[in-house]
DNA sequence: CAGGTTTTCGCCTAACGGTCGAAAACGTGG
DNA sequence: CCACGTTTTCGACCGTTAGGCGAAAACCTG
């Protein structure tokens, strides 16, 4: 989600949202309160720090040190946004202001990975969705074509996934009607990642 | 690695070595110019950005923002500290100052987690080290104890090991000389996670 | 009811990780 | 120099995991 420039510099340029840090709030804090404020943006699934981008030269004029984060929405909201400001697919960036770019590509490839090794499918989901919207969502997260054999099973081995009983009408074009799922309750954090070199002969998977 | 704050606030307690930006420095430039003006740390095997630390009340006084480093240095580097400096084990650490503690823990829990789905380990490891040593390495690391086999058979399917043809004397108890083995050159810095979850039918590593 | 579409499920196979134990190769003490 | 203890190395076994395939299920349209 990006908004869209008035004054220089970098005028007409897509900017990603953010602001200054207030004298009694941390970062996290900072950022949740920047993304009320500007669009309205509150029911983040999840808010991850990113990295500093602290490059003497990111900004023209005085020094400014960015504390980026990630944030994710579930893909059933569709948050109204003020008119300067538009969703833009995340493979397909117009021209971002600063080095807004590079700040999208950490996000882009930091999903990627913590998608692999960690639960965190649970923040892009809806509460209720079929195995085919899923695959849509990690294939888009990730860039390529996930099996949805193999991510139903993926998840449901990891216990992280849960049939719903209930399922949904197939579409106009026909075709076996779809069963619902949800993440399990509990799991809606992002949890320890799945590692291999476990501690010897208990089979925990977190540490 | 900490040093003993002489002064108040929090004098007398342990403390991580860092320092204020300066104005024509990113914020890893500076963590390294730190670590060599305070410290005579200058082989850092690995230098990753953790996190920030951004809680009002964090220090005492006027606001201060930290950005949080995590710093390898090989085992086989033993570099000499000032008299205020000392290594201690990480799970047997001195009272700290501010939330430096938390610091710690943060760092000890990114190194496993990186331990496990990446090729961090050269980054601990000397130039050449039997696999023996190695266990000892990721077990202190990680906190409990690793198969050397497993490590072994693990490392080496990933394309990350390889034997240098020589071995060490065995001590005095005894026992059969141990093989040396290096991390493959090419492989010296932190590679994409190993993923589930990969593209199909491409049996690539990466992404 | 035939044919097309989408989803679901079982099966197969390769790869991976955990474990164990035998064998190798060295020291030491009798 | 030989039996014994010690440490490392290596092969073997096995349960688990993931990727791939194709058949079956369950729906639509005409």
């Amino acid at each position: 989600m990006l908004w869209e420039r008035a004054r220089e510099p970098h005028a007409h340029r897509w900017s990603l949202p953010g602001g200054g840090l207030g004298d009694d709030e941390d970062v996290e804090a900072s950022i949740r309160r920047q993304l009320a404020e500007k669009v309205d943006v509150r029911q983040l699934s999840h808010v991850e720090q990113l990295a500093v981008f602290s490059n003497p030269a990111r900004v023209p004029g005085p020094r400014v040190v960015a504390t980026a984060f990630l944030g994710l929405v579930p893909s059933h909201i569709d948050p109204v946004v003020p008119s300067d400001t538009a969703w833009h697919p995340v493979d397909a960036l117009p021209a971002t202001a600063f080095d807004h770019e590079a700040i999208c590509r950490r996000a882009r490839s930091r999903l990627a990975s913590k998608l692999s090794y960690t639960n965190l499918g649970f923040a892009l989901a809806p509460p209720e969705f079929t195995i085919s919207a899923l695959r849509a969502l990690y294939s888009a997260a990730l860039g390529y074509k996930v099996s949805a054999t193999n991510l139903q099973r993926v998840l449901s081995r990891r216990g992280l996934l849960e049939p719903t009983g209930g399922t949904v009408q197939p579409g106009p074009s026909g075709g076996r009607p779809a069963a619902l799922f949800r993440f399990v309750s509990g799991q809606m954090r992002v949890t320890d990642p799945f590692a291999v070199l476990r501690p010897p002969s208990t089979r925990s998977l977190g540490s």
